[in-house]
RNA sequence: GUGCCCGUAGCUCAAUCGGAUAGAGCAACAGCCUUCUAAGCUGUAGGUUAGUGGUUCGAUUCCACUCGGGCAUACCA
């Protein structure tokens, strides 16, 4: 429909030159008495013609030549909105393009040949994933797959570093757990790693080395096996919600290839790094940020900015057009430092896109349960995954705007899991998959031959909601906002079922059943495609 | 103190880069199954969009201040 507008307008501008100075953009309204679209072009001109905005609008509607086939109405209403009404015909149309699509229905290629690369969750392996990382990782992946539909060649990321402090404290509390197995009263610190993940890895070197590594450093086998099970655990948790990550990169390469030092070199080369107290600052003053910050410590270890702008480096180096990380708000103030670093060394920091997204406060019962890994009062994102199951959380974390701080009650979310809004979806999909079987008993067959008996108001929405399928997945990848999509698919089912209450297949006139059929057809395809965007499935049978 | 994010119905959240009468779900109440899945549909009720000013044809949206909450504010990552 759009199109077909933005053609008349443009048609249109060649006669009203004025047009050519706006931005036209047709907007579905929120009221049905309002047309199918709406454009605001004549009060956006007010100003600039100083003119009242109805009369403009008087002006362009003669202008615009239309065919009546497809526009039967155009109005002005309100302070000077134009308000185009299709016809019912014209509308129904789409059917044939979904039909004909089908599984691509709702892909564009309007970034075809470009490489994006998402960085998400990148947790160290210090323990499981909890219900925090959740929604870093269901985001993560759903963005991934919106810029896939729209073009992009898309490699999801994991950035780990397996050095440090936070590793050598895994290893150790490994080392104690051991030594208290065989017997050993220890003392164990309070912060160390206090989850019974501990315990098991503990078990499992007690289990292949017996007494042998009594002696052995907690850098050495502790840490090496804590890393290599918890890593294991972390991809099967992420399996389970279908997220596969394609590149594990390790912080540790920057080093051994000498990424970081080069990255020093650089800026020293630049003078835009400099030695006070015995460490290296930034002159990030130079770059418009508030204040200099350290980059390699008085100790000669980096801090994390310096890894940080080398890893992107790396991006950049390997072609990407966009990189998108996605972190916790508890990385907020540490990201404008490691761009202002990219942009004085020349990159073009746009590329890179930093989607922030606010913490999830999980509740029982009412109750805040606070999360800490070393603390292990956390809930694992498998207990959640078993416990309401992988659509649920995926719908769940993508329904939400990411700058919302979320909450979400466990208790609650299990004994409402029967009324989810992810069940409503999947439920107007089991419900078109039983038409289109019965239908087979009938011997009725989906026909777009006459599509223009689709009439009725509960036909006409339903249509009308399909046409918005293709912008949706265009704006949501533009604005990197999942939640547009399940919106959308809600409205979309609420009108298909409906449309099912409405409008009855057996027991109608042939041409029109069949008509009817077609259009269930696409709704269908619509909805499949949807969750296939979020990584809900599309079950047959409910 | 300063920076970022947030404050919308009893609860969880929407609202198309400023649009027309602020919408859904849950919870509550009243209806609808001898024909395609009642995990559905129809209806009722629920709001000073935290507050006060400002900007303009028009503000939940932008600006300023106030109140309240989250996250940061390291030579931790």
């Amino acid at each position: 429909m759009k199109k077909y507008l933005h053609k008349v307008f443009e048609e249109t501008a060649k006669k009203l030159e004025y047009l050519n100075g706006i931005n036209i953009t047709f907007d579905v309204p929120k009221i049905e008495t309002h047309g199918d679209l709406s454009s605001n072009a004549a009060m956006l001109l007010t100003k600039q013609l100083k003119r009242k905005p109805r009369e403009i609008a008087e002006e362009i509607i003669s202008s615009l030549k239309i065919d009546e086939k497809v526009i039967h109405k155009i109005e002005i209403a309100g302070p000077g909105f134009i308000n185009f009404f299709f016809t019912p015909e014209f509308v129904a149309q789409i059917t044939k393009e979904i039909l004909s699509s089908g599984e691509e229905y709702g892909k564009s290629k309007k970034h075809n040949g470009k490489k994006a690369n998402v960085e998400f969750v990148s947790a160290n392996p210090t323990g499981p994933l909890t219900v925090g990382h959740g929604r870093n990782a269901v985001f993560g992946d759903t963005i991934a797959n919106l810029l896939e539909w729209v073009g992009y060649s898309v490699d999801r990321e994991y950035y780990f570093n397996n050095a440090g402090r936070q590793m050598r404290v895994l290893g150790d509390s490994v080392r104690l757990r051991y030594l208290e197995l065989l017997g050993n009263n220890i003392e164990f610190p309070a912060d160390y790693y206090q989850g019974d993940y501990i315990k098991d890895i503990a078990k499992s070197l007690l289990d292949e080395y017996g007494d042998k590594l009594i002696n052995e450093p907690a850098e050495g086998k502790f840490k090496d096996k804590a890393e290599n099970e918890i890593f294991k655990d972390i991809k099967a948790s992420l399996e389970r919600l279908k997220i596969i990550h394609k590149i594990f990169y390790n912080e540790n390469s920057l080093y051994e290839e000498g990424k970081i030092k080069n990255t020093i070199d650089t800026f020293k080369e630049k003078g835009l790094a400099y030695e006070k107290d015995n460490a290296t600052w930034l002159k990030l003053t130079e770059l418009g940020n508030e204040q200099d910050k350290v980059i390699v410590k008085s100790t000669g270890e980096p801090t994390y900015r310096l890894p940080d702008i080398a890893y992107h480096i790396t991006k950049f180096n390997r072609g990407y057009d966009l990189m998108i990380d996605i972190f916790g708000s508890d990385h907020n103030a540490t990201y404008p430092d490691v761009l202002a670093g990219l942009r004085a060394l020349g990159f073009d920091s746009d590329k890179v896109k930093v989607l922030i997204h606010q913490f999830v406060t999980i509740m029982y019962d009412g109750e805040v349960v606070k999360m800490s890994t070393r603390k292990a009062n956390y809930i694992t994102l498998d207990q959640l995954e078993e416990e309401v199951g992988s659509d649920v959380v995926r719908y769940f974390f993508n329904m939400r705007n990411i700058s919302t701080h979320m909450n979400f009650d466990l208790a609650l979310a299990k004994k409402q899991s029967d009324e989810n809004p992810v069940f409503y979806l999947q439920y107007a999909h089991a419900r078109i998959c039983s038409i289109l079987k019965m239908i087979e008993k009938e011997e009725l067959k989906a026909s777009t031959e006459n599509l223009e008996l689709l009439a009725t108001s509960e036909e006409q929405q339903l249509l009308r909601n399909l046409h918005k399928f293709k912008d949706e997945v265009l704006l949501s990848a533009e604005f990197f906002e999942t939640h547009r999509i399940c919106a959308y698919l809600e409205e979309l089912a609420a009108s298909f079922h409906k449309f099912y209450t409405f409008c009855r297949i057996l027991g109608t006139e042939r041409k029109l059943a069949e008509a009817r059929v077609a259009l269930a057809a696409a709704t269908k395809i619509v909805i499949k495609n949807g969750l296939t965007i979020l990584g809900v499935n599309a079950p047959e049978r409910m």
